[in-house]
DNA sequence: CAGACTGTTCAGATAATTCTGAATAGACTT
DNA sequence: AAGTCTATTCAGAATTATCTGAACAGTCTG
């Protein structure tokens, strides 16, 4: 048996979880495998060979290329002499994730936040409540906002 | 203006807020709108009335009910003289939700280090950096057990 | 026991997401 | 300038998730 095949076997695999892995992050599944494959080959990719290696239309690569942009998860070079565009993992990609999860748990803390200003003052058992609820938010935004240090990468 | 009828409005508003919010957790919204009604009234609420407040069928309500049980996130109680089941918020169900959202990045990162134990010898460039996205939800994983560690209340 | 009420299940309806193919516009080549 | 190759957009198709109503089984009540 040839490495390079068992590599690509493994690959295929790895892309096949990813994907369902995203899907349960809340993510769309092909961006899930797109992410994937950037993470196991390292090096760019274009985006007729990520079109091909998935067996996806260019549409959808396109679309959920955007997704992944918009998250900072990963970026777009240019190859010198080659007109398509190529994609690799963003440096701080790990970093870029955690922050848009922080987002998530502070908008729902805000939400929370929100909701017990428009109580009257002497709804004080809702008040306690949605005052622990945010307080969890809190606790867990707090845990991700060290988790995103931790992975960042020291700039220089 | 009447306060309960504040309160009322203010209440209607969390749910449908919450509902969204539970979207963008990979959380169906009815049972978003579950939790946050429970969260909400603090006492236990009759199914019926759960499925007549939320203008929803039985029958979801049914199946959202499970969904939130599964996850240790409320409970069923009887109250004596009334045939219909009552629910609550689990007395932990914070950290029910903290431990949920773990075994989901403990998932991944058995994926992962599953991917890894399949690649020979010499992929040492993937294997890499596998191992740093391992490494990633392995943060993440930590982050969260301390949540929930913290948002645990101690047992008397 | 008959009737009323309860929660669950499931096939089908409804709604929401995701993917595609065609149309478009920009950029390069000859 | 005409011809390629590129990525994006968007209407509609295909797929998936969610909700409902009806059928059911269990439990209580009179």
């Amino acid at each position: 048996m040839n490495t390079t095949e068992q590599i690509d076997r493994v690959r295929d695999d790895f892309i096949t979880r990813m994907g369902v892995i995203a899907m349960g992050e809340g993510l769309p599944r092909m961006s899930g495998q797109i992410f994937a494959m950037l993470v196991f080959e390292g090096e760019a990719i274009a985006f007729g060979a990520l079109s091909r290696r998935l067996s996806v239309s260019r549409a959808t690569i396109s679309t959920s290329i955007r997704l992944l942009e918009e998250r900072g998860l990963i970026r777009r070079v240019n190859k010198t002499g080659d007109r398509q565009d190529y994609f690799q993992l963003a440096d701080d990609a790990y970093a870029a994730m955690t922050k848009y999860a922080l987002a998530g748990t502070r908008h729902a803390m805000a939400e929370i936040n929100d909701t017990m200003s428009k109580l009257p003052e002497d709804a004080e058992g809702v008040r306690a409540r949605l005052d622990s609820f945010a307080a969890f938010y809190d606790t867990i935004s707090e845990a991700l906002d060290d988790v995103a240090t931790r992975v960042s990468k020291p700039k220089i």
